[in-house]
This record gives structure tokens, sequence and C-alpha cells, in this order.
DNA sequence: AATGAATGAGGATTCATTCAT
DNA sequence: CATGAATGAATCCTCATTCAT
């Protein structure tokens, strides 16, 4: 009793629903009836389109990873001098810590996974060597380096504080990572 | 039918068990089924010592808060100059991402809970706090901040890296954010 | 693993088990597990027919009152003159309270859940409003009304009672609350 | 660490809020450990105090259905005329189908149970005698037999009921039922 | 006399996955 | 090509009861 039409943009929409009910529910609260659910989708084409959960979650998050990737090259793209990208640096540690908690929810979730799977964790490695070479374009690879730990540790900082530190502070640790002497 | 025999360790077995096997299947696999034959202890036992397996987990972690703590401490505690400091902090770092994954596992773990439920985002704050203030023994409050954040990146970006930098990244690092002048 | 099969009848075999096990057992005694075992069908399969257990209770309910209704059309449908639907209403009496005594307890057991939920309360109600219907065919509507309560209280008594009373008192007792001047 | 000092009202005490707990929750919903919880009692004195929850429930039953004795008693008990009892009659139907619902539900459970165990079917049995030697200071036998019914029947259609009929309906019911010639 | 600790059985439910259609 | 039906394993949790203290 199908309709016969192929829907194209299941798979994506598929994707979609599973990195929101990992937002919202966990890894562990994401399972194909609560994504097929989300996804207006019928539960057997879980399987059809995946060749299971694992697969399904790998592929979503490497979406993510993409989105998130996406978002430094916007912050850093503009930048021509140094003072530009330190700039930007600070604006993308109040992006990721700011706003919806989404982003940094998932990101979590990939870095628990990627503890303990290794696809995941090359999925992070990609990552942070994406982030670092874009950050190479204004500072050497040691202080590339420690930038990227320090946007890494203060946006998780922030995002868990209750009382998080201002945006002055945030620059003044970003000038000083950056200063070589 | 019980043995009536009282056990008074049991609550620590189970507490330990439930966190060993968390930094080796994740919360995800921390049943409490696994949890009950690695303790060595009836099912039915479980319930008894805690009231479900949230109960259970919420302390199995704010044990292991006080543990890092306590490495905090011991770590910091024979510094006595800002040098000296600077040095435990770098031993710190590379404490926690090399030597067994565990701590830094457990630690993904306990943030990624942090980030969708309140109780565990109370305890990182207070486990925040208490590593601030012993770094503001020998930093102002500005820099602690800065500092405890950068420890945090580092030692994260360490443990995923397929080629983890060396001490003297780090150690420059730590130098760095804690030159005020 | 599943066979693929489909047993087009698995719905209406688990109703009908639950309904035998609830006569047997009562409704504390009626699990997924014995219904399932009576039925013949796995345990899983349970909660694919039927969202949960209070689904599946009340929709073996709905199917038992259902029958019951029957049983009062079988009985006063051939009736075409008061006295005649008299005698019927006699004969239903004695069937309810005599033979086996399964109607008569999953009425109880109907009655306990509608005293605390609404939706068996609603299931009742229904049931009473046609067999009221049924008597106002012969009877003026408040009649109608003391005839069904007298058949609910001498149905159940007699079946309670150690030394149930004769046809002759159960015609009596018809005939006086019918008896309008 | 008791204190030694002994609680003479314990047991009416469980009794009660095993009562409660069953109006509110059902037969299945009053466990040891809840009945324990709502009399402020550990957990270990029911065992010590009942032999089972079998025996506890059925104590509990028993206290109930001398409690509805009584209210029968008191109802009947001021009427010297046949009329008069007519008029307690017609008082004791609204009494128990109106006010609160615990009566009723408790009431339902009790026959519940009896229609499955002995135990409570005696019970059943010798508080339906009682109130029919009571309606028999009134009535000849045969009518007190049907009264009593009636009765039954319509407190339970009238609890249920949406629109339950008023008090003129149950007042000429027990005109009709108590009319002999 | 009284009870806190303990436990095996069983409760409902969710799950990833398979397969006939 | 796509999916509804099906299922065994595993989930958390509650239970009545026992017994050493």
């Amino acid at each position: 009793m199908a309709t016969g039409q192929t829907d194209p943009h299941r798979r994506e929409r598929i994707l979609a629903a599973a990195l929101d009910l990992i937002a919202e529910a966990g890894v562990a609260g994401a399972s194909h009836r609560r994504i097929a659910a989300r996804a207006q989708v019928p539960l057997g084409s879980m399987t059809y389109h995946f060749t299971g959960i694992d697969d399904l979650l790998l592929q979503a998050f490497t979406g993510f990873a993409r989105h998130v990737v996406t978002l430094f090259e916007t912050h850093l793209g503009g930048a021509t001098t140094a003072d530009e990208a330190r700039e930007a640096v600070t604006d993308l540690i109040h992006t990721l810590s700011e706003g919806p908690r989404r982003d940094l929810i998932l990101t979590q979730e990939l870095y628990t996974l990627a503890a303990r799977h290794e696809p995941y964790r090359e999925l992070c490695v990609r990552w942070m060597r994406r982030s670092r070479t874009l950050l190479e374009q204004h500072f050497d690879a040691a202080t590339a380096r420690q930038l990227d730990a320090l946007i890494e540790g203060l946006a998780l900082h922030r995002a868990l504080d209750d009382t998080p530190p201002d945006r002055a502070l945030t620059r003044e640790a970003v000038a000083r990572i950056t200063t070589t002497r």
C-alpha cells in the first residue's frame, strides 16, 4: 500500500531527526522507533536506508561535524589580520557557549562516543585538523594547537558555568595564548 | 529468601563497579544487571541500596568528582611558587590525558550528563569552583579561570589526538596563559 | 528474528486469553507474561498489538461488555408482551447467576475498575444505557431503571449467596418492581 | 535502635492505612511497602503483626464489613414502622451512592475478592445475613431478600451513572418491592 | 519484641533487527 | 522498492517474604 512515490529527502530527514533526538534525549534515547516517529517515516524504512543504528548514528554525527566545521570557517573566513582572527575566535567561543545548547550537547555526545569508538574518534581528529588548519592561516602551528584547545576549554566551561565570565576575559585569554615573543 | 547477613561495604562495591562499567561501556552500558554482576551482588539489592538507576549514577559520579578534585589537590598541594604551580599544572594535564583513559572517559560521560541534567551540572560547577580556588592560591582570579579552561581543553585534545603534542607545548601554553603584565 | 508470518487472528486470541485469565485470576493476575503464554504468543508481541497493559485490558473489557449486551438482547429480543418480558428478565437473572461464574466474575472486575477509572465507567454507562433501552420497549422509563438495578442486585446476591433463593422469588421481585398502578 | 516503646495502636493504624490505600489504588496497589509507608511503620513490622499480605487484607476487609453493617444498623435502628423503614432504606441507598466514594469502591473490591476467594465470600454472606435480619424486623423474609438485592443494585447503578435518578425514583422502587398483596 | 538488610521471582515495557509480502 | 508484523533479549523496577540481629 505504498504510494509508489519515492521520497528523495527521506535519508536527510531521518538524519536530522536523529540529531534532534540526540540533542534532546541523548544517544541512549535515540532509538529506531523514536527517530522514525520524529521523522514521520515508517519504522521498517530505518533498516532499509541504514545498515543499523550504528551506521545511522555515525552518519548523523558526520553531518554534525561538517556543520561545526562550517561554523568555524564562517567565523574565521573573514579575518585577514591576526587581530581580526583573535576577535573572530572570541566570537566563535561565545557563539558556541551561548545560543541554543544543541551544538554543545551534540559535541559532548560525540566526544563521549569518540572516547570509546574509533570511527567517532577519527571524525573528531579530522575536525580538529581542519580547525587547526584554519587557525594556521593566522598563527604558527604550535600556537594554533594551543588556541584550538583553549577554544574547546573556554566554550565548555562557559556553557557549564553558573556565572560565565564576560567577553573581556575570553578576549584576554585569546590574546595571551596567541602572544608569541 | 534472604541470608540476613549484613555486607557493610556493599554500597561502596556497587558504586565502584558502576564507575568501572561506565568507563568500559559508557553510561548507556551500565545497567542494573551488569553492575550487579560486576559487583557480585544480587540484582534485587540494587534498588534496595539506591532509589533507582538515576540515584545510583549520580552517587557514583559524585564519588568520581571527589576523586578528581583530590588529584588536583595532590598535584597543586606541593607548589609554593607560581613557577612550581605552572609545572604542577603541566604535570596534571599529562597525568589526565596519558595513563589509563579511565578518568578521561568518565569526565566525558559526566559532562555529557551535565549538559542535560541539572544535578550533574551542579556537580561540575562545584568541581570547577574547587579547582579554581586551588589555582587562585597562585594566580589572580581571572587567570585562574583562563588556566582552568586551558587545562580542560588541552587534556581533552591531547586525549583525542592521533599525534598529541609534547610536554614543551603544554608548558608553553601554561606559561602564556599565566603571563600577566 | 521474526518469521514474518502474519497471524491475522492474533489480536482476538490475545483478548480472549486475557478475559479467560481475568476470570480465573483477576485483573491483578492477568500479566503480559501469563496472557501471552495462554494465547500461545511470544511475550514481545503483546506490546506490538497493544499500547500497554491498560490498552489491552480496556479492549478486552469492551469486548466483554459487547458480549453481555448481546446476552440481554437475546433474552429480551423474543418478548412481545410485558409478561413475556418479565419472564425473560427472570431467565436472564438466573442465567447470569447460575451456570459458569465467568460472566459474573468479569462483571465484578469491570465494576471495580469502573469505580476508579473513567474509561471503564464510560463502558459501564454505555452498557447500562443499552440495557435500559431494551427494557423500555416493554416498560416506562422509570420502571426500566428500577428493573435494571434490580437485575443487577439479584444477580449479584444470588451469586454470592450460600442458599440462593428460588426462581419464584426472582419472579415475584420482577413482578413487584414492574407493577405500576 | 528501637525505642522499646510498644505502640498499641499500630495494628489498627496499619489496617486503616491498608483500607485507605485500597480505596485509592485498589487491592493490586496495596503492597506491604506502601501500606507501611502510609502507616508510618517500619516495613519489617508488617510481617511481624500479620502472617502475610493475605492475612492483612482479610482483616482489613473484616473491619470494613463491620463498618458497613454499622451503617445499616444506624440507618434502620430508628425505624419503628414499615414506612419509616422504607424511608430509612431510601436514605441508606443515597448515603452509599453519594458522599465519598470510598465505601463504594471498597465494596466493589470486596465483592471481586469474594467471587474468587472463600474467606471473603463468607465475609459477604455474614454481612448479607445481618442486613437481611435487620430488614426482617419490618418485612417478611422474602421481601427482605428482594429489598436487600434492590438496595445493592440501586446503590451500584446510582454510583456509576452519569445522570443518577432522583430520590423519588428510589423511594418508588422501595415502595414497589415492599408492597405485598 | 521488633526491624533493617537482603533477594529471587516476576512486573511492564523498549529495543534492534528480521522477513514475508 | 518499501514496510508492517513480529520477536527474543534486555531494560528498570516492585514485590512478598525471610532472617540475623
